[in-house]
DNA sequence: AGACGTATCTTGACAATGTTAAGATTCGTT
DNA sequence: AACGAATCTTAACATTGTCAAGATACGTCT
């Protein structure tokens, strides 16, 4: 199962961002639970103990994985912020754009916040990436909030955990599952986010 | 390993109630992940294949595990609203009680929303449990937006949602690690809640 | 009390998984 | 051309989830 470019081998080329793509993929279709190494190896044709030549074991997958997403968050948000001056506006994009993450790479959103990889937020490389995706939204608020000369920023600290706290609830009830299975009839995740903004993101608070 | 009161006799006694204590008490020690159910049968004292009597397979374990909490954080949600009779108050009680029962009880609340089983949210026992306990909020919520007559409940549905996002994004961001990751120095999660509780949902919009 | 159906537990087995060690093949550089 | 490093394979190990078949105890009915 070689590229369709590269010779087909005794080595693969690039392994390593093939079978990250698999990985997506099986989760995509069997969940994080159903995500195995040796179908992955398999799914890329690949022998089970190839996959140990770039990543040291199966976690480690999922991290790169999870560093990516983070990757690919930060890109989002940096779109969203940068289609707005007023910071008011900028918030509430900031805000639709890492729901609609969460929604559009349901995948993504697992490994980068669920995963059960208990230790995952002491890998520096994954809180690294975290901290900068959510830096746009740090950089937007304190627009807002104008740091003081006494250092009390309490209403700053304030307001960027509850605007993430806000979003990243709504991202996790909805790819979780919990709202889609409580709430009855079909329900439209562009409109459940134009409520919460409109309910806690509008110009009464910002 | 019989309980105390019983005699160390073939049969166990009460093997489901053992099994799903010895589950929570793995999950404890070495997360979602690393739970095992020929391990919980081994500290049970039991046949890799005893839980199979009582559980159709190792999934249906942690639904068990799942729908308990759910139970014990109904009971949490409704001693929260006995409290007060002033509508905002009794909301913003069921706020801290959700997030707190989240702190308090991490285990039950990974393996309620997370645990990496896809399709529990299609499980009707679940789905019940969780909506009794989703229903304290709502009920609160209810007494601030009364029914309208032509059905028109967006206020009411909108303010369960922002709640719920809000109480539920600052316990996962708490529990799964990337706020305690991301934010330098000691955090106390009482605070935080006192802040979100502060910025969204005091008299200015309740 | 005795007999019998049922609930509960054990033993033994199977395929599958994560991981490692040892060896084979190719790449890149000198 | 040669050699070390990178990449891949084969073979093996302990462990896991799960099931079938058999053993043991409990409760109930007469």
């Amino acid at each position: 199962m070689a590229e369709p470019g590269s010779n087909d081998t005794y080595h693969h080329g690039n392994l390593k961002e093939t079978l990250m793509n698999n990985c997506l993929k099986m989760i995509e279709e069997k969940g994080v639970s159903g995500f195995t190494l040796r179908e992955v190896a398999r799914i890329s044709g690949v022998s089970p103990a190839a996959p140990y030549h770039h990543f040291r074991n199966k976690t480690e997958l999922l991290t790169a994985v999870s560093v990516m997403g983070f990757g690919m968050l930060d890109e989002a948000q940096r779109k969203a912020s940068q289609q707005f001056d007023n910071p008011g506006d900028k918030l509430r994009s900031l805000g639709r754009s890492y729901v609609m993450f969460a929604v559009n790479h349901k995948v993504y959103f697992h490994v980068m916040f669920r995963a059960n990889r208990e230790p995952l937020w002491e890998n520096e490389q994954v809180i690294n990436a975290a901290k900068q995706a959510l830096g746009h939204l740090e950089n937007t608020i304190r627009e807002l909030y104008p740091e003081s000369e006494e250092g009390n920023d309490n209403h700053f600290k304030a307001a960027v955990l509850t605007c993430w706290s806000m979003v990243h609830g709504l991202a996790s009830l909805w790819v979780d599952g919990p709202l889609r299975a409580t709430e009855p009839g079909k329900l439209d995740i562009e409109e459940l986010i134009d409520i919460i903004l409109s309910q806690s993101m509008t110009h009464k608070n910002f």
